[in-house]
RNA sequence: UUGGCUGUAGCUCAACGGCAGAGCGUCGCACUGUGGAUGCGAAGACGACGAGUUCGAUUCUCGCCAGCCGACCCA
């Protein structure tokens, strides 16, 4: 027997699962468009040469790849590969239809990225991306709005406890220069900082001698986050005021911090600015109250070129969504330079929280359908095939039991174990009298109609019933 | 890439170096025009896969694969 298990890492969405699924989706879909986005496809393969050297070393090596067919196929070359992100695609298709598209491009993109990761918690080999992405325009404006777009969807998904953290790559390189750390380790001092809130300052520090970023330079980047944890501290203990206060009085300490650490640093001096606007365009959004400064954010991607944002929520290691500025990355399939700004929400993260917090409405896992129509013997299938149709033009979820040997109670029970709300039954005595009779699985009510008032009594009885 | 744990019926899990068990689910019957409850019955397991030790392995050992947890990394 061959194993019928999906490829690893990647997974068979059963109906439920499906329905889930689509109901996340309708929600981000829903409020991305309400901020004025479009939306956009692009193919699942794309030229190798278009991903590679755009996520830096560790995702280079994470990109499934796919072999150069035919004859070639021996040489175990690869042409093409899965898309990575929906980031990148963006960028080739804004590079490659330039003038064609709106001077402000505004499009969302929900589809299927892939990895060739190992498969953890909440971590897929393939996996959606609900991306959201402004080209065209340098306005920190762009920021906070996707920042509020990224909250309403959680927020209307029922989250309540998320936190924006937001960073800025030239502020965090400004950091690290006035701290004295070479610009060749900046990455290796990064994935250390990266870990401040998971290992502590002395595993910090340790981490920064392995990665050779050692001495006064260390020492200084470390005063400077121990620094940042007593901001922390002090903010918790002036929340006696209106809501907000603790995190506004964090982050403005925390800008102040980073102004006085960062000196004369000029690129980090702009950062500390834009992070500033972007606070202040978010008060007036529902991203206001959940953006917090984080000096130790980094991310992954090497793309970022300003600010970076993650959102994470206190029962999930690593993060629901996240996002930032790459202002040269269209530049780097064309020559016209195109800033842009994006985020990108994991729908499976979402789904894996959701799922565990059981914030899935109820009715979701509804059944598939409103009636089911039985069959009574070989010689009336006919007609309960021409109710069933007339049942659906009647707008109803209609299923015909398939086979006509089956005793009505085992057709009621089936009914039963499926959850179909209604069965309809059009036996001799019915099918003389033009009638059909209606049982409601649920109060086990039946009653007995003409047929071609089936479809409108069921109508009435399915939203007298309201929860369907 | 790395450490730990697990792998037995469709699902959740027992027991045991010597015949493989339960609950739930499925199917049948009691109930030949009506489901849920109850009772009775049935089907369903090459014990993930491969090798070794042994008279004999589901059990012990090794390998391998898969899953879970943590590290690394990330959505």
């Amino acid at each position: 027997m061959e194993k019928t298990q999906p490829a690893r890492g990647m997974r068979d969405f059963l109906p439920a699962d499906v329905r889930r699924r689509e109901y996340v989706i309708g929600v981000v879909r829903g409020v991305y468009e309400r901020y004025g986005f479009e939306p956009l496809e692009t193919p699942a393969v794309e030229n190798i040469e278009t991903l590679t050297g755009k996520y830096g070393e560790e995702g280079n090596q994470l990109i499934f790849k796919i072999l150069k067919r035919g004859e070639h196929e021996r040489t175990g070359a690869a042409d093409l590969a899965l898309r990575y992100d929906l980031t990148v695609p963006l960028a080739r298709v804004v590079a490659e239809y330039g003038e064609r598209l709106p001077k402000f491009f505004k499009r969302y993109q929900i589809q299927p990225v892939w990895r060739a990761d190992r498969p953890a918690r909440g971590r897929f080999r393939e996996f959606y991306q609900c991306d959201l992405d402004a080209t065209g325009s340098r306005s920190m404006i762009v920021e906070a709005e996707i920042c509020a777009a990224a909250s309403d969807v959680l927020a209307q998904l029922g989250f309540t406890n998320f936190t924006i953290r937001l960073n800025h790559r030239q502020v965090l390189a400004g950091v690290l220069d006035a701290a004295g750390v070479a610009p060749e380790l900046h990455g290796d001092a990064l994935i250390a900082l990266d870990k401040l809130d998971k290992i502590g300052a002395e595993g910090v520090a340790r981490e920064l001698i392995e990665r050779g970023v050692a001495g006064a330079a260390g020492a200084k980047l470390l005063r400077f986050f121990e620094g940042v944890a007593g901001i922390e501290k002090a903010a918790e203990s002036v929340d006696v005021g209106a809501p907000g206060t603790e995190r506004e009085a964090f982050n403005a300490a925390m800008l102040g911090r980073l102004v006085e650490f960062l000196g004369e640093h000029e690129a980090g001096a702009r950062g500390v600015d834009e992070l500033r606007q972007i606070l202040q365009f978010a008060e007036a959004t529902g991203a206001g109250a959940r953006i917090k400064i984080d000096p130790s954010l980094a991310r992954g991607l090497s793309y970022y070129t300003g600010a970076i944002m993650e959102i994470s929520v206190p029962d999930l290691a690593g993060s629901l969504g996240g996002g930032g500025r790459y202002d040269h990355l269209v530049g780097m399939f064309s020559k016209q330079e195109v800033p842009a700004c994006g985020f990108s929400l994991g729908l499976e993260r979402i789904i894996v929280v959701m799922t565990e917090r059981e914030m899935f409405p109820a009715d979701l896992v509804s059944a598939a359908a409103d009636v089911l129509v039985t069959i009574w013997d070989e010689s009336s299938a006919g007609d309960a095939l021409a109710l069933a149709r007339e049942l659906r033009a009647g707008g109803l979820r209609v299923d015909v039991y398939p086979e006509r040997g089956d005793k009505v109670g085992k057709q009621f029970k089936y009914a039963s174990t499926r959850g179909v709300p209604f069965v309809a039954v059009a036996g001799p005595d019915e099918r003389a009298r033009g009638e059909v009779s209606l049982k409601d699985m649920r109060s086990g009510e039946q009653q007995t109609v003409r047929s071609a008032a089936a479809a409108e009594t069921l109508k009435t009885l399915l939203k007298g019933n309201g929860d369907g």
